[in-house]
RNA sequence: GCCACUGUAGCUCAGUUGGCAGAGCGGCUGAUUCGUAAUCAGCAGGUCGGGGGUUCAAGUCCCUCCAGUGGCUCCA
């Protein structure tokens, strides 16, 4: 009996059936045959030496293809599986999944020390020389139960197995067998490339409330120069932490005394002054007022806003006179009390309210980081009182705001839209309509959306943005939220065009989230190179010689009287030292200005990151730094 | 909050089996007046994260608290 197969180039092999699917394809590539790891069939991933028992489209995956990587990761879980139970025998493996990054594996077991990490490694570096193969066995239901009978997570996932499914394990070696579905990389000198990125405990996901689990991360590659320069990327974005860079360019520090309050330093508050000019112009633009309410609202208020109820861990109290007072997490108690001060007309709407106003949340101490997860922040925030005619509409605006904002720092950004989680409130029917017009108005903006079902908050449906930091961590930064809640429990109405009395909608909305954390993100981004008009010093003065600092002093006054950040440079070191600091300090224009350029009134300008300089008259180079920071130019 | 780890000068880091606390950069002072990423010299700067313990003796060993790092949970 004879099978046939349809290669990707359209080639079509008749082999006998039962030929390893690895044997089919070396066949047909010998010359790049070294590189497939494993193969699709019809599609589904299979081992190499998986036999083909019918007709099908068979393609080799790589390295270089996602389900190839995933499976190299993969196999990597089960090679440090195998050396934590030979490390530690009586642990018990639960699951070891693949993700973005590398792959993980979760176990039952005593916390791990770096000694036992160490003694992993070095298991590890050992079946990768020893060139272990991966197996694969169908089992009935009943061999596997008496294979992992002394493992109760592996009992519950075959419990979970659909009845007809085929149940088939893995061997890494002789000794090591794993319940799984499989492929695999041919043998662990495959994974030679394995590098564990550390420990720590985990929630268990399959079974909540049993005791945590250990989890070791890792990462592997088929080869050690691809391990290294995933290594060498790492430090890389490591060099570009906001963590560091803050304190270093005197934008912000952390202080033992109060952790998870940052410090705006001066050069860091001229940013964040920047930052709020920046969303206000488009607040003007787009119709907003701006308000300022109390940072400490009564107990009373959080009761009616539903805080209390939801979110009183994460907040702050203070009694005062003998009241609860809470520190405002959020700015929507100022809002609805604003609208509800006094009677509204249908004609005021949309009412659109911005607040940027510190708020205090609450935040378990480790999940504290850097800028990115504070205790105290403040969003680019704002409460819109729409009628539901006019969501579509601010919605649109909204989206087109976060379109151009972004572009403005050059981020790369993601939506996520949240749907309604179980035990909403509100009837269905509100909550379909308005998902479906989140959905569509998120589909036709081109940007990579996923939905999240059931994540939604209580009292509405939210999009979310999310930007990514040098290590790739994914954050959130701006949310949409649609709230038909808050508005009935603060009994907010307006009278129509009909004389009657309706109860508006609310959209809480930021576009770039809070200050803190997106700057931290975006800090990252540029590593520390802020564009023009955000840089604390847009422009440093450098005299050659010291007889020319008054002519420096001269054209820093003339920068300082167009508005641009300048500064000259006394100190009595060396040019190229001085030119040495500039850069390190980041700072976009550096201006000399020797015996050359007084005689004939020009300055000498060098840009950051660039070597050398040109010569420019002193009006050109102030209507240039004027328009770079006018236009926000993202580049010097 | 949970697990593991880390904490020596402003920063980056040395500091033998427990035996007198160091370097480079930065800072200050002086000299130098220099043409696009580091001029030279001198000086200052540390309760070795805090507290407790073991010891003749603790930066080093033990306990505890604080802060930080990587994850987990949660979240902008």
């Amino acid at each position: 009996m004879e099978v046939e197969l349809t290669l990707p180039d359209g080639t079509r092999l008749r082999v006998p059936l039962g030929t390893r699917a690895g044997d089919v394809l070396r066949r047909w590539k010998p010359q790049e045959a070294h590189a497939f790891l494993a193969a699709t069939l019809d599609g589904q991933p299979i081992d190499l030496e998986r036999p083909i028992e019918r007709s099908a489209r068979l393609a080799p995956l790589t390295f270089e293809d996602r389900a190839g990587r995933d499976i190299v990761q993969h196999s990597a879980a089960h090679l440090v599986a195998k050396a934590l139970l030979e490390v530690v025998p009586a642990a018990r493996p639960t699951h070891g999944p693949p993700t973005d990054e590398g792959f993980y594996y979760d176990f039952d077991v005593r916390p791990l020390t770096l000694e036992d990490l160490d003694r992993i490694r070095a298991n590890i570096r050992m079946s990768v020389e020893a060139k272990e193969p991966f197996h694969r066995k169908d089992l009935r239901r009943s061999e596997a139960e008496a294979t992992f009978a002394s493992n109760p997570h592996k009992l519950r996932y075959l419990a979970a197995a659909k009845p007809g499914e085929t149940i088939s394990v893995y061997y890494t070696g002789d000794q090591f067998v794993d319940l799984c579905r499989g492929p695999h990389v041919p043998d662990t000198s495959w994974l030679e490339g394995t590098y564990i990125l550390g420990q720590s405990a985990v929630v268990s996901e399959t079974t909540p409330g049993t005791p945590m689990l250990q989890r070791i991360r890792g990462v592997a590659f088929p080869t050690r120069h691809l391990l290294d320069e995933y290594l060498k990327m790492r430090k890389e974005a490591e060099a570009r932490d906001h963590r560091i860079l803050g304190p270093r360019l005197g934008l912000f520090t952390f202080l033992d005394e109060i952790p998870g309050f940052p410090v705006w330093l001066p050069n860091g508050t001229i940013v964040i002054r920047e930052l709020e000019r920046f969303a206000r112009e488009r607040l003007e633009k787009d119709g907003y007022v701006e308000v300022r309410t109390p940072l400490l609202f009564p107990q009373s208020v959080y009761e009616e806003s539903g805080h209390w109820e939801h979110y009183r861990e994460n907040m702050f109290l203070s009694t005062i006179d003998e009241r609860t007072f809470g520190w405002k997490p959020m700015n929507c108690p100022g809002a609805m009390l604003i609208f509800r001060s006094r009677a509204r007309s249908y004609r005021e709407l949309p009412l659109r309210l911005a607040e940027f106003a510190p708020l205090h949340r609450y935040e378990a101490s480790g999940t504290l980081h850097g800028l990115t997860r504070v205790r105290e922040l403040v969003q680019d925030d704002a409460h819109l009182f729409v009628t539901e005619e006019d969501v579509a509409a601010e919605m649109r605006k909204l989206l087109d705001w976060i379109r151009d904002a972004y572009a403005v720092f050059r981020l790369d950004y993601t939506y996520e839209l949240s749907t309604r989680p179980a035990g909403s409130l509100g009837n269905e029917e509100d909550w379909n309509r308005a998902e479906a017009t989140l959905e569509s108005l998120l589909r036709a903006t081109g940007v990579p959306f996923r939905i999240s079902a059931g994540e939604g908050a209580f009292y509405g449906p939210k999009i979310d943005i999310h930007v990514r930091d040098s290590l790739g961590r994914a954050w959130q930064t701006g949310t949409i939220q649609l709230d038909f809640q808050i508005p009935r429990r603060f009994h907010l109405e307006y009278q129509g065009a009909d004389g009657q009395m309706h109860t508006p909608i609310v959209i809480h909305r930021t576009i770039l989230g809070t200050w803190e954390r997106f700057f931290g993100v975006f800090l990252e981004h540029c590593a520390g190179r802020l564009p023009p008009w955000l840089a604390p010093v847009q422009v440093r003065v450098l005299p050659v010689t010291e007889a020319q600092m008054s002519a420096a002093k001269g054209y820093a006054d003339e920068l300082l009287r167009e508005g641009i950040r300048a500064e000259v440079s006394d100190t009595s070191e060396t040019l190229p030292k001085r030119i040495r600091s500039a850069e390190v300090e980041r700072i976009p224009y550096m201006v000399v200005i020797g015996e050359k350029e007084i005689a004939d009134g020009s300055v000498s300008v060098r840009t950051r990151g660039e070597k050398g300089s040109r010569s420019a008259s002193r009006a050109e180079f102030v209507a240039r730094v004027v328009e770079r920071a006018r236009t926000r130019a993202f580049e010097p």
